[in-house]
RNA sequence: GCUCUCAUCGUCUAGCCCGGUCUAGGACGUCGCCCUCUCACGGCGAAAACAGGGGUUCGAAUCCCCUUGAGAGCACCA
């Protein structure tokens, strides 16, 4: 490793679709790499086989790969990785730093119940601390399973987070905690907390920048590294993710998976602003930028340290802000529709309508299919059925005499100023979309063609009794 | 219950570290006006916040303490 490089990760655990909060996390590590022309990793903490699932690991390569987050190629999985686990817990247990506890469930639940009861702080009792070689045995050879305690020396440990300050610790409150489980005296499992210390280790990352809720986990990981002499890496942890109830958005929820916003018609550029704003913010008051422009500003002293409540407007926003500056060819290749003049015209009359791509059918299904609607609705505000049958006559006979669109097009605006705009255009915009709100007449007129909206415009004079 | 963390408009936030320029700035949302055939876009404008109480100080959103509130963690999950 070269002296002074900053390396960063991005440790999600595939137990479910990849999560709103762990884009957000993902992100900030993946600019601060950016700003500091540092390394980026992607490891996937899948050590619990129950609850890890190949689906959402790829749920959350899609994911990276959307946010267009780049990162190097060695992805780490660790449940390849438990011989090395295995090492490291062993080097423990030899050195006496931790030890094998054989206490059941049941009678864990049992103490953590009373100790609730006295107030005290829930801790693991130690009971299994001084076990002898030939109990350990014993019971091993009795078929007993037992997990892994690091010893846990009382002291204070104080370590500096980069957004929060020093934070410190009193190890009485945290006890002898499980580092590995299902040990039968030859293997075992390693948990959480030590797959992440030696990951962490192994790959040199030199600063860990992750959510919130991992805080009270830190002195435990440093528990870990200092049992085995291991550099400690700096902290940054980012406030969470609330939703309006101000609790920690879960997984549980369908709207946290960020595919669940792909799959609506966001885009990742207004996903990755978005997130940014939620707990970052430039030094001055621009709030619409790149990733380059985020990047090239980033720090983390920047971060806001209170927990933030996800605004899906201020999504919508964002995202229709987006939507607006792509070209319509652009946004045929996001809907996934063929470039042809006619899609991009019709792109062009909805665009500044809508804040999604998924609503672009709902705002142009009437140019395939005129919906039903009221005969009074053609009747402009201000007017009335006879004003508008003699309008709707006079565009039907423009539509007979030009039979090309600009001749067309100049005709109807021709009349419309001399007859007044809404008298004419409301009218024919309602005769050609059958809808209250849509784009203008003239542009309806250029995707539907001369003929068809003949045809519209027969129907709503039918339709009025013309 | 224990431990830790946090606290400015409804929401995201600027300002706080280095007290006065803060009658607290911006954005989303809301409301109004303009543009206008409708909706949308765009433009202009309005309402809207320093959680409470004590200090320190000539002066506090900014520093200190307490209270209150909120959140997270406390697994043989990650």
């Amino acid at each position: 490793m070269k002296q002074g490089e900053v390396r960063v990760r991005i440790a999600p655990s595939p137990t479910g679709y990849f999560h709103i909060g762990t884009a957000r996390t993902a992100l900030f590590n993946y600019l601060y790499a950016l700003k500091t022309g540092g390394k980026f990793y992607l490891r996937i903490e899948d050590t619990d086989k129950e609850r890890s699932e190949k689906k959402y690991e790829e749920d959350i390569l899609e994911g990276m790969k959307w946010l267009g987050f780049t990162y190097e190629p060695e992805v780490l999985r660790q449940s390849e990785r438990g011989e090395i686990y295995g090492k490291y817990v062993r080097k423990l247990l030899e050195a006496k730093k931790a030890y094998y506890c054989f206490c059941s469930k049941e009678l864990l639940d049992k103490e953590r119940e009373e100790q609730m009861a006295k107030k005290m702080p829930q801790v693991y009792s130690g009971r299994c601390r001084n076990l002898s070689e030939g109990e350990i045995e014993e019971k091993f050879a009795k078929g007993e399973r037992a997990v892994v305690r690091i010893m846990t020396p009382l002291m204070e440990i104080t370590f500096s987070d980069a957004i929060r300050g020093e934070v410190k610790f009193d190890t009485q409150y945290i006890g002898d905690f499980a580092i590995a489980k299902n040990a039968d005296g030859k293997t075992l499992e390693a948990l959480y907390h030590l797959a992440v210390v030696i990951d962490d280790y192994e790959t040199n990352i030199t600063l860990v920048i992750r959510g919130e809720d991992h805080l009270a986990n830190t002195p435990k990981q440093i528990l870990i590294q200092e049992a085995l002499d291991l550099p400690r890496p700096e902290y940054a942890h980012l406030p969470l993710i609330l939703d309006e109830k101000r609790a920690k958005l879960s997984k549980r929820f369908a709207a946290t998976a960020l595919s669940d916003y792909r799959k609506e018609g966001y885009l990742p550029e207004a996903m990755r602003n978005f997130l940014t704003l939620l707990g970052w913010h430039p030094v001055d008051d621009k709030e619409i930028f790149t990733l380059e422009e985020i990047a090239a500003e980033f720090t983390l002293e920047r971060i806001q340290k209170g927990g933030a409540i996800f605004d899906g407007k201020k999504l919508r926003f964002l995202n229709a802000h987006y939507l607006r500056s792509k070209s319509d060819v652009e946004l045929a290749g996001l809907l996934e529709i063929e470039v042809t003049e006619q899609n991009c015209k019709k792109i062009a009359a909805v665009k500044e309508r809508m804040d999604t791509l998924s609503q672009f059918s709902i705002l142009t299904d009437f140019f395939d299919a005129l919906p039903e609607y009221p005969a009074e609705r053609l009747i402009w505000k201000k007017s009335d059925k006879e004003t508008t049958g003699k309008n709707l006559l006079k565009i039907s006979e423009i539509f007979n005499t030009n039979n090309n669109f600009s001749q067309a097009k100049m005709a109807i605006e021709t009349y419309a100023e001399e007859e007044g705009r809404g008298e004419v255009l409301w009218p024919l915009r309602v005769a050609l979309s059958g809808k209250e709100a849509s784009p203008g007449p003239i542009e309806i007129m250029e995707v539907l063609g001369l003929a068809e909206s003949q045809e519209r415009v027969k129907k709503a004079l039918k339709n009025l009794g013309f």
